[in-house]
DNA sequence: ACGTGACGTGGCAATGGTGTGACAAACGGC
DNA sequence: GCCGTTTGTCACACCATTGCCACGTCACGT
């Protein structure tokens, strides 16, 4: 399991953080200054560091330049206190990867933690492009063909069919799709997904009572499929 | 499904509260000061906490803290007022796993609590995957298939069977089997059970007189064999 | 300000899962 | 073997889930 540096000065925070993540499973390590961040930044090489920004001795964004300068590439998270919304620009010109302003919840920051390790793990697996029928979708570019003619998908339809392809053959819920796909920050209805889910379907030619491609699994959620 | 306690002193606020998650199918168990929530949260052992700051007698935050002291594990969620000064991240510091700022949306709320419970329950370990005869199952995936034949399951012979399986060799009576798979708020009769069990037997292959996988035992119920 | 497109919501109809009752068959005790 | 109870099976009614459409809202660019 992944290896995480949290350098904080607050001792209390410290220790709220430390539990938690590693009630998740994370081994963690901890500085409660720039100096000591640094020092075993360089010495532990974790997977991935929490950095806050106010700090004694070396503020966070002169560590954040300083590791990348070393050429440490792991992600790095910022945590910022309300009323810095500069830092946050600074932070991620300076090589951050994601920023979380005080207060936070435990909940929103282990979803990032996990989310970009996810990322950065699978960097491989993430898939770039992918075909079917005669669609055709480059998720890098962000572009989608149905045959010769250009197919235009909204950002959460393409978001959506690209959640669905990587989990191809799974049955995936409503509420984990409102959770995955749609982000923890907006709450709307299951029933915003059966709508897009309609779009989906008739934009990629999958309308009828016999969908190919996306098909419904009723009482537990949606799964595409790809019978090749 | 999971049970919920909710301190709050404001009765129309429990109300609304109670409303949308009974609703929403879970158990709700309130508590209107402090005091009280401690003492329930003992005695009931909720799967998960909703906790107001502002509280008569006892705070929320001495609230949390002790339970956490008291080994209480579950997720904890803090309501707190907007402007309510949690600078020092308060609720983290004694072990809340998430907040929400009044004024907040019910859908906010429920959505925070779904997420949570979802990572907490797979926390639990159960069983993923299991294979038996020419039936191979994937619960997690929500995908089953007999030979090389998708096998169409609803969600309630899903579960029935991966909780015959989790307990296989052992005989489960028809009203443990309405208790856990139904759950405790619908009250079918007990020969909804058999009928479910005949539908069961028919997709896997195991009808005729002579039941091979899903054993009747005359006066106590059913129980799953895998002879292997 | 205006128009446009993406997004979320509610309503209605259709579909399919679920629960129930009735009857036949099987079981177990006598 | 007899009889009361339990279980297998089926058809049917109900209702939650889903497909689909229309509308309102919001952000964005013109």
């Amino acid at each position: 399991m992944s290896k995480i540096l949290i350098v904080e000065d607050e001792p209390d925070m410290v220790l709220g953080l430390k539990d938690n993540f590693e009630f998740e499973g994370y081994e963690v390590l901890t500085a409660s200054d720039g100096q000591m961040g640094l020092e075993k930044a360089r010495s532990q090489k974790p997977d991935l560091v929490v950095l806050d920004i106010m700090l004694p001795k070396l503020s966070g964004l002169e560590v954040c330049k300083t590791l990348r300068g070393d050429g440490f590439e792991g992600p790095i998270i910022m945590l910022t206190a309300r009323g810095q919304e500069i830092d946050k620009v600074v932070g991620l010109e300076l090589g951050a990867d994601d920023y979380v302003t005080k207060p936070f919840s435990i909940r929103e920051l282990l979803a990032r933690v996990r989310a970009i390790l996810r990322r950065t793990e699978g960097k491989k697996k993430r898939l770039a492009r992918y075909q079917f029928s005669d669609v055709e979708l480059d998720f890098e570019a962000y572009r989608a063909t149905k045959g010769a003619a250009p197919l235009e998908l909204s950002p959460r339809e393409f978001e959506l069919l690209r959640y669905l392809i990587e989990r191809k053959g799974d049955t995936v819920s409503r509420d984990r799709l409102l959770e995955d796909v749609w982000g923890y920050e907006s709450y709307p209805s299951t029933r915003t997904v059966d709508t897009h889910i309609a779009k989906l379907r008739a934009k990629i030619g999958d309308s009828g009572s016999e969908p190919r491609w996306i098909l419904t699994i009723h009482g537990a959620g949606y799964k595409f499929v790809d019978p090749t």
